[in-house]
DNA sequence: CCAAAAGTGTTCCGTCTACACCCATGG
DNA sequence: CCATGGGTGTAGACGGAACACTTTTGG
């Protein structure tokens, strides 16, 4: 291979995924305990190298389905982090990726095969390097776009009702939402469909279940919540 | 220096800038010739390799100085394209960043002495690699802040008429916007202020000079226009 | 004196917000 | 029968959109 740029700096490129999940009303993320040096044995986000043979979205799209066996998850580029002690090892450029999944699609018996828990939001501990800012940014992210586009619904199983997905909404934006306000602006939107399946996990009385038509969406993706 | 991460692939890794600038009621940016192979010649960004001794962010500066000659200007990282082939050379992953500076301050020799020159957006031509991707990334970024970030005054002098500030929103959103109900929001903003001075260059009758009071956004810095 | 750009208010309509009570059911 | 979460409507405030004429002055 002819060289081109001789003469200039190489560096490592890697990518840190922030995973989150929805689980009994609170906004989680996927975290572990870095399993190498340096850093050994501090919280950190799941990540991985960029290798020479992959892009660097597919190598977050490995990295994310080495660790929860799901394809085809939303996933967003978050922000590329490059100070030059950033990694206390060598030189590490990595990008951030943000991801949405349901936690139930998630197999439970790959929290302990990896070493990972789903720590709720509000709980963050101090994490290795500045995975921190690469979390906050990754939130700003989602906050800024959950009213423009549907993201909320990743977070879901197929099938939710109109709460759960209220209580989405109140998870990332940290506010309270007025349950009327909300059900009326859902009634305006036709790809978020309700079924004639009933709920009777949460409540006595039953609640309808509703559903995303991504393809209905699709056809006119216009979104406002 | 312990070697953490032998057996991973590393990367050239450069930036690119997207430089936007306002003239004669049109959105531009500054644009060169590849000078260096391959690819040598063709439309392309203006940009840089990141060095071992600097963050990514001090590389975008340096190259943006480097061009301009010009510090503390606007910038933003935009996004960060890792295809795996996109530099028909070699592996190089490429961080794009968006900056804003007022077409007046650029000095005009160093257009020639650069070999750049302002293209009207409209009419890009085809660049080099996924440049052209990158640029659109730069405009979706701008659309998507022009109306809750203070950006439209770093494409503008520092004394600026109204009309001016509409057409740079027009500009960059590509679309008219009333005229009265623009200057009745502009009222609204107390940190858009109104000088004593009048503006002779555009109109017979002149028209009033505003300014951007920077200290006073900052003290709460909410925009809404 | 006229072309060219600056400047100025009002009305209407749709959207957001605040707010409280009845319903259905399992235990 | 009651505790628990599900479900519903209305009125007032607010903000955005549409819309046309007068002013100033250099040439």
């Amino acid at each position: 291979m002819t060289e081109f740029y001789t003469g200039h700096s190489k560096a490592f490129v890697s990518v840190d995924v922030i995973i989150f999940g929805f689980d009994h009303d609170k906004l989680k993320i996927l975290l572990g305990h870095r399993n190498m040096d340096p850093g050994r044995g501090e919280w950190a986000l799941y990540g991985g190298f960029v290798n020479n043979n992959e892009s660097v979205d597919e190598a977050a799209s490995r990295v994310l389905y080495e660790l929860t066996g799901l394809k085809d998850l939303y996933m967003k580029q978050v922000h590329t982090f490059g100070a030059v002690d950033r990694d206390p090892g060598e030189r590490v450029i990595s990008v951030a990726y943000c991801a949405l999944i349901n936690v139930n699609d998630y197999d439970k018996n790959l929290l302990e095969e990896h070493e990972v828990q789903w720590v709720e939001l509000e709980k963050l501990p101090k994490l290795y390097s500045d995975h921190n800012k690469m979390v906050n940014k990754a939130i700003t992210l989602l906050r800024r776009r959950i009213n423009t586009e549907p993201l909320s619904f990743n977070l879901l199983p197929e099938l939710f009702t109109l709460t759960q997905l209220q209580h989405v909404y109140e998870a990332i934006l940290g506010e309270e939402i007025d349950k009327r306000n909300f059900r009326k602006k859902i009634k305006t939107i036709d790809f978020i469909e309700k079924t004639d399946l009933i709920d009777k996990e949460t409540s006595k009385r039953g609640a309808a279940l509703y559903r995303f038509n991504k393809k209905m969406y699709l056809e006119e993706p216009v979104f406002k919540l």
